[in-house]
RNA sequence: CGGGGAGUGGCGCAGGCCGGUAGCGCAUUCGCUUUGGGAGCGAAGGGUCGCAGGUUCAAAUCCUGUCUCCCCGACCA
């Protein structure tokens, strides 16, 4: 019965690489960097997806499709954006192979006339759309998402939380006036704030990144940080206004209401597969992966117990009722039939797996009208009348949803801490977690205690933490205290 | 690009110093016994030892070259 995952405490890296391995969410490929998301965790993101999704369209958003490749003088039309992505780009150079004695080899005859990326994001080859679609203020706003895989050339990765080639969505939009476009940046950052705690039940932080962390080409980056169970923090999902740098990059004008050609305004705004790197390290244990109810692509696991045929036919039959007014509720449930496997191994599987709720059932709770009930965020087990059993797990199924949030809440605060001098920051920050601090604002003390404490300002929260006061390193006036973490 | 480590059945590794024709655990397949917390026993299948050259009667092992991957750093809107 040796546990095949890591102590958390023991090795935090060590312990994420066993949970993602256990729980079968995915594995490193053959390919530098990149990974595979195995049947579970793509079932688990297309659920998040699916949330996701849904609460785009409540927004008013319609999703489309544009090309993977992208021209190189697209790329370069936006200064600052071209320079935040030049170096971590996968260039398509040639278009043919040709063999030769032991394989094949680029064939250089095929040379293309313009290289092609691979797009890293698609602002360029969006807005290259949106000049044709785009003449009166009519046409606006445009609200469009696109789902997609992205890449982006990474010198270290990690699965989920940075690959090469990751899954995401990223949301380009268009706007007549720039308050609706800073309007509707705000917006999809509280969607994915929602998101984050209503169907991750991870709390975040919202804020704006400073002038150095900001998105390549946006005049405002906003974020929702959240932290990990190791006290670092995670960069969860980002929504950018654009001002009209990218209308200005490609010409994209509308005619006004009294006749005036104006540039447009416009946001993105993107949340990716990273998100499931920050569901493992907010609720998981050293049992494995733990998921919210809402999110779980099963929500209850059936684990019947027998010794012999007629056992097996009685658990079947005292199970079957259970199963259909658990599925007649909407629960998504499934009977773990597999004959080959006994049902300790299923425990530790399902547990590994982050099934939110099993039922046992086997000869002695048939006989006593009961089944036995397991929580896996709690590892609670409790033998509970049969009667009332769908309504029950139920009401269990949105407390652990709750419990789930609440606990990491309580993790977050605990380790959130108001700090006033550097010294005392210097200190702290070797203990992780979220720090709240006075910066004077300049770009030079950012990077000072960035260089000296490896520590980085994860946003100037939208809900100041403090009033006015000084800066822990300079001296000078700071407006509010802004968040620091060492991050991931 | 700097520093370190590793390439041996599907996965994880031993063997290498001291050359003799490849082994262990997990997984897989078959059989029997099991099944309320990752089952036991027996049997079986599966490897051009990263690649190329060299030394040798003989190379996973020694020599030369080369490729790849991992870790630490640099880098990471």
């Amino acid at each position: 019965m040796a546990k095949r995952i890591t102590d958390r405490d023991k090795d935090y890296s060590q312990w994420y690489l066993d949970v993602v391995k256990e729980a079968k969410l995915a594995d490193h490929s053959p390919v530098r960097g990149c990974m595979v998301i195995r049947p579970h965790g793509f079932a688990l993101w297309e659920n998040m997806k699916a949330a996701l999704d849904g609460m785009f369209k409540e927004t008013g958003h319609e999703n489309a499709y544009f090309p993977l490749f992208i021209p190189k003088s697209f790329l370069s039309k936006e200064a600052q954006h071209v320079e935040g992505f030049a170096k971590e780009c996968a260039v398509v150079t040639h278009s043919r192979l040709k063999s030769v004695d032991n394989g094949v080899e680029v064939d250089p005859e095929s040379k293309l006339e313009e290289e092609l990326i691979v797009r890293p994001t698609s602002e360029t080859i969006i807005w290259d759309s949106y000049r044709n679609w785009i003449q009166s203020y009519r046409d606006l706003p445009i609200l469009i998402n696109q789902w997609a895989n992205v890449v982006r050339w990474e010198m270290r990765t990690r699965l989920f939380l940075r690959t090469m080639e990751f899954l995401w969505q990223e949301g380009h939009t268009a706007h007549a006036t720039k308050e609706e476009a800073v309007e509707e940046t705000e917006r999809m950052l509280d969607v994915y704030k929602t998101f984050a705690e209503d169907y991750m039940a991870m709390p975040v932080i919202t804020g704006k990144k400073t002038e150095s962390e900001r998105f390549a080409g946006a005049e405002e980056t906003y974020c929702i940080e959240a932290m990990m169970q190791d006290g670092k923090a995670l960069q969860a999902g980002t929504s950018h206004f654009l001002g009209q740098n990218f209308a200005k990059a490609f010409d994209v004008k509308f005619q006004s209401k009294d006749g005036q050609h104006e540039y447009v305004w416009a946001t993105s705004w993107g949340v990716s597969t990273r998100l499931v790197g920050g569901l493992i390290m907010t609720h998981s244990d050293d049992n494995g992966l733990v998921l919210p109810p809402k999110l779980a692509p099963e929500q209850v696991v059936v684990v019947p117990i027998f010794r012999n045929d007629e056992q097996k036919s009685e658990v079947l039959e005292y199970a079957q009722p259970i199963i259909d007014e658990l599925k007649k509720l909407g629960i998504r449930v499934k009977m773990d039939h597999r004959e080959n496997y006994n049902p300790g191994y299923k425990f530790a599987e399902h547990e590994a797996q982050g099934v939110p709720l099993r039922l046992a059932i086997g000869p002695r709770d048939i006989e006593n009208n009961n089944v036995e009930l397991a929580r896996r965020d709690t590892l609670e087990k409790n033998i509970v009348s049969r009667d009332g059993i769908a309504e029950k797990i139920e009401d269990l199924l949105s407390q652990i949803q709750t419990d789930l949030y609440d606990a990491a809440n309580d993790h977050m605060n605990s380790r959130t801490r108001h700090v006033d001098s550097y010294e005392e920051f210097k200190e702290e920050i070797e203990e992780g977690g979220f720090i709240y601090a006075h910066w004077d604002g300049t770009a030079e003390t950012e990077e000072k205690i960035k260089e000296e404490t490896k520590a980085t300002i994860r946003c100037i929260p939208l809900k100041p933490a403090s009033g006015p006061g000084r800066c822990m390193v300079t001296g000078n006036p700071s407006e509010q205290m802004v968040l620091f973490a060492r991050s991931y």
